[in-house]
DNA sequence: TCCCGATGTGACCACCCGGTCACATTTCTA
DNA sequence: TAGAAATGTGACCGGGTGGTCACATCGGGA
């Protein structure tokens, strides 16, 4: 929520703004990111940034939803093949993995997110609650596919998932740029873990 | 380490100081925890504070080591038993549950050491090292004993294992005080989901 | 009783933050 | 071109922080 003067500025001012604002939130979670930081490194005064946005909240809300649509158009199509519910998990995980590589910022800008509680607490539970029921709708048809156990816990099963996904997805941060065959080969055993169970099976 | 002139301090002041600030760094984490607000807690002029502890820092980590030590006593001889590593496994986080039930305040100020990465970000890799070589020992005993899947990655092993102990533990802080067998259970399906995996099982 | 070292104290320091506002400057319009 | 509207500016505000230091107070041995 800019104000009209935000999309009445010329593109190369706009883009210093965000830019500067992205790279602060990058760097920082929301409580600990500096306006002061992000209007001296867009070259602007303090004052001018009250003309764009409200306050320090929604400016952070632009950016990151900007963040978020990128990561949205990013992961476009990854469910809609109609395989294997484990293979689907692979290709999320595995695409997730590119997004971070490409958008390292936007990447960091989203963990960051998820990891700060205090403010924004509601709408993280909100969000949560819909991934939970899309993922166990998801383990339901596998299941009547004769995919997946049907004897497992379908919330422990959720929560399993997304404690693991949201730990992988972190560590995508401290990832060196070679090595990415690896990683990628270290998310498909992860997902096997998952899949299999550590414990033995006589088949 | 806290300085002679603490240990000499009469007991109630010495609590009243520990009280304070185990109050506050359960309320907060490191770096948003206030040394202002507890040495006001305590009653005491801030002047004081620093002839007890040399810094900020040096407060925190007696405070943390205090809470760890009470967490190490409480979970003592859990993996004493020689039985099931999968029953291990549930003894351990069943435990770990009823010990943030007993020290509420304890356990949020290990569960913010976990979160907050800035500083002693070396000391938490480091002791997540040694977790994970503990982990992978059992691990492979319990390969060799016929109860663990061979085939299994042992560091994704650890890696899923730890997420979600982590999440786990975590959540302990939002439950209610009732419940406590539903919370077992949880517990319970959780590492059952952990131990089966999601896919079919033919047996 | 005197004195000296140990201990207690809170005003104060430098530094940060998000946000404001009176004023300067630019841009558009009549 | 005059004047109004929109935009730019940075000193400043109140509030927070961890940490310091000159001084007050206390306790116990000579």
């Amino acid at each position: 929520m800019p104000t009209e003067t935000f999309y009445n500025l010329p593109k190369a001012k706009q883009e210093a703004v965000i830019n500067a604002a992205v790279a602060e939130f990058a760097r920082s979670p929301y409580d600990q990111a500096s306006l002061t930081k992000i209007v001296a490194e867009a070259d602007i005064a303090k004052g001018s940034m009250y003309q764009y946005f409200d306050n320090k909240r929604e400016l952070y809300l632009y950016i990151l939803n900007m963040a978020y649509a990128e990561k949205k158009r990013f992961l476009q199509g990854v469910f809609d093949e109609e395989d294997d519910f484990f293979a689907t998990l692979k290709r999320y995980y595995r695409r997730s993995y590119l997004f971070a590589r490409e958008y390292p910022l936007y990447h960091r800008i989203i963990t960051h997110y998820w990891d700060f509680c205090a403010e924004f607490e509601e709408e993280i539970k909100a969000s949560r609650e819909l991934r939970a029921n899309e993922f166990i709708s998801m383990l339901e048809a596998a299941v009547a596919k004769g995919q997946a156990n049907p004897g497992i816990d379908k919330d422990a099963a959720f929560f399993v998932y997304h404690s693991v996904g949201k730990e992988l997805i972190e560590n995508f941060l401290e990832l060196s740029e070679d090595d990415q065959e690896k990683h990628l080969k270290f998310i498909d055993q992860v997902l096997d873990v998952l899949a299999l169970g550590l414990q033995t099976r006589k088949e």
